[in-house]
DNA sequence: AATATTTTTTAGATTTGTCTAAATTTAAAT
DNA sequence: ATTTAAATTTAGACAAATCTAAAAAATATT
């Protein structure tokens, strides 16, 4: 289970193929350094890391593909309370955070099955498939920078913050909803805009840049 | 987690009022006696537990109340995996196990609510509701009883173990089978039975005496 | 009733996971 | 290039959980 979290916080913390630190590690986990370097030793040992001391470290490909079925699980999960039992989407990554490690492969494949297959959760992650893979991802880029009048869709929310995600919430800004920038005001950055047929709203920069919208090009 | 499994197998061990001993206990949890004497302490400095040294013991009126909420987390479980994920009723009792540590008393009401509040598991077991009561059970008793040729109905199976289960999937009885004895042998209490138009089947006394019927005197 | 057997408990060892504090290595600053 | 600071690791402490072996209490046997 500590395992567990530790290689589901790497592959978060690593992006596409960075090295990610003891410090970093510790602070995700809200944990002490020497900690780390205890649990860094011992996904060595298992070839789910490539870590050389001092050096800081990174997933094996045996060790992205552990995390991987974490995070599925984790969507899964969170897909599923959020559609069948009807929990609100900001409401439930905790107890996703749970229900992950205690579900063997076979039963989050029914489960898989029972939802019919969503390929993104309800913050607009994709769930990787059975095999670890990812159905292709539409890009992204933050709703700060979408162009004015320019109709596009919310992808995803990159700042989970139980905050975040009640500001949200309450400008009824959601998953799929489709938005329109009326106005950009360069004093401070922040930006009105127009979400079907509502009232629009403004919200500050830093709301806007973690608000990311389909970027077709 | 640990301290769960100890207040469940009590709560199964003492039938109605009975007293439970060290030995029984350490048996049912495959540990040592030593390390039930150890938990037995700290389950009575939590109140969960009336315990005096070398006297045996049993739940609190508490802890009663703990243990069935367990009970209602793990039956509930096994009702989704059967009903909505389509496991067999006989290869879910692991998965429950492990998910009934994990899941808050609001995720639990949530899931009853999704599964229409149902009152008993697949196994014929009655799921206590929120408050941890009963819906008043019917009266069982085992199918070696069951007078020739009076229908009844499978209502729970006593021994749950792989095996079994196996061996009466094969013979296809199951909860809410409808089962008429035709036959009992008296030299090895065996029973011969009919369920609906299939051929007869033979069990074995062992096997007629964990098969629980309705018994509507 | 005295002795033997069984059950339960205690005491202490072992393991595991996490921590603190000190030591080591790397990176930054003057 | 030294020196200073920051990051990382090591060594050893501490708490929790479970075990083995021995002691204590309860039960059974003759």
């Amino acid at each position: 289970m500590s395992k567990e979290n530790h290689l589901k916080s790497i592959f978060h913390l690593q992006g596409e193929n960075e090295i990610v630190t003891t410090n970093d590690l510790a602070a995700a986990l809200h944990t002490k350094p020497a900690s780390i370097t205890d649990m860094l030793k011992k996904l060595k040992k298992e070839n789910l890391l490539i870590y050389e001391r001092y050096k800081g470290f990174k997933l094996s490909s045996e060790g992205r593909r552990v995390a991987l079925q974490i995070i599925r699980k984790h969507r899964l999960w969170e897909y599923f309370l959020v559609k069948k039992l009807q929990f609100g989407w900001n409401e439930v990554h905790e107890m996703a955070e749970e229900l992950e490690h205690f579900s063997s492969k076979k039963l989050i494949d029914r489960l898989d099955k029972f939802l019919d297959y969503p390929k993104s959760d309800p913050h607009g992650d994709p769930i990787p498939d059975s095999n670890g893979k990812f159905t292709r991802q539409q890009k992204q880029k933050p709703l700060l920078h979408l162009d004015l009048n320019k109709p596009a869709k919310v992808l995803a929310i990159s700042l989970q913050t139980t905050e975040m995600l009640e500001l949200l919430q309450h400008k009824n800004i959601l998953i799929g909803s489709k938005i329109t920038v009326k106005k950009k005001f360069s004093f401070d950055n922040s930006v009105e805009l127009k979400i079907a047929n509502r009232p629009s709203v403004t919200i500050s920069a830093v709301v806007a840049k973690n608000i990311l919208v389909n970027d077709d090009e």
